[in-house]
DNA sequence: TGATAATTGTTATGGACCATATCAAATATC
DNA sequence: GATATTTGATATGGTCCATAACAATTATCA
């Protein structure tokens, strides 16, 4: 037995374990009341956040970008020249979290490292031709199928606001 | 060398890689332009879920208890009587990894598995009293330390607007 | 009824993502 | 010029997520 390590092993399985009669004898699985649960702001986050992911990946399945790579390509095409230390941190990735990322765009030749002549220990990154290609028809699906998708969905004035309470807690909490 | 699994390995690490000078020498590391990534709603959004989370975590330092595991607590203190399929299947959890987070709990006397007589394959979940205690301590600590620090930065009716577009696009997306 | 299918909890396993320590090369500092 | 720092990279381990498979039990239905 490997039980998850955060989990301290309670023991095999069912060791005195108490029998008893539940109210659903037959009865046809109804569903479990949320609670307090509608109620929590980050589980309430995080389902939104894992819908919007699943949706995003499946517009992009044509391209095969994941929301990392194409954080990655927006933020180098709109600074080209930057080593990956910056663009990693600006992200949120840690740098040798990045290195496989950058591995990937790099074997598909969407984005290249150039070493720096002013600092050799550094490598500056860009995007190539294809990259530049690809980067616009990965917007353009974003818009077309993703964000239309959610303006079905949400008021234009309530997305702007939507965007603006995430962009608080993401930077002042 | 063992490059992630995604990423097709690129050939030895620094192959034929061209040298350039960028515009920043001995500039002061300026920050990068977020560009369109700060209108991405799937960026803004997980940047947000893990500082949530994060702040969660430490509120629920004492008690130890993470999203996951308060998400079972709430649940199973709503719906008692219920099976780890049900339970499980609610929280988006799949029932492999629902049972290691089990045993944490259970072997921690917060939850308890009890065989159910109706139908002797299922496992009847409920808080025990120890379970309850804790998680009403629980509840407090959200409510003074995780959404006190919540109100702060937004206005009450956008908390509740925040949350119900959240739920929209979790539901509905 | 009895053979077969489906369900429940579980284990095993592998992939993706995240975090830390460490290294060589290059640069900065003093 | 000796020492410390930075950069990209590797190795490694943890956590979470997903699938396949299994035994025990229950449902189905011929």
């Amino acid at each position: 037995m490997t039980v998850s390590k955060t989990a301290e092993k309670s023991g095999d399985a069912a060791k005195g374990r108490k029998d008893v009669g539940d109210a659903q004898i037959h009865g046809h699985a109804e569903a479990l009341q949320l609670g307090e649960l509608s109620e929590q702001l980050g589980y309430v986050l995080k389902r939104a956040q894992l819908k919007v992911f699943e949706n995003f990946i499946r517009c992009m399945a044509s391209l095969q970008l994941t929301p990392a790579q194409f954080s990655v390509l927006l933020l180098v095409e709109k600074n080209p020249g930057r080593n990956q230390t910056e663009v990693a941190s600006t992200l949120g990735i840690l740098r040798p979290n990045f290195v496989a990322l950058l591995d990937n765009l790099e074997s598909r030749d969407l984005c290249a490292r150039i070493r720096s002549t002013n600092d050799r220990r550094s490598h500056i990154l860009v995007l190539t031709d294809k990259g530049k290609a690809v980067l616009s028809r990965a917007k353009k699906l974003v818009a077309t199928k993703h964000e239309s998708r959610l303006n079905e969905l949400l008021e234009p004035a309530n997305r702007e606001a939507l965007l603006q309470m995430l962009s608080k807690i993401a930077n002042e909490f």
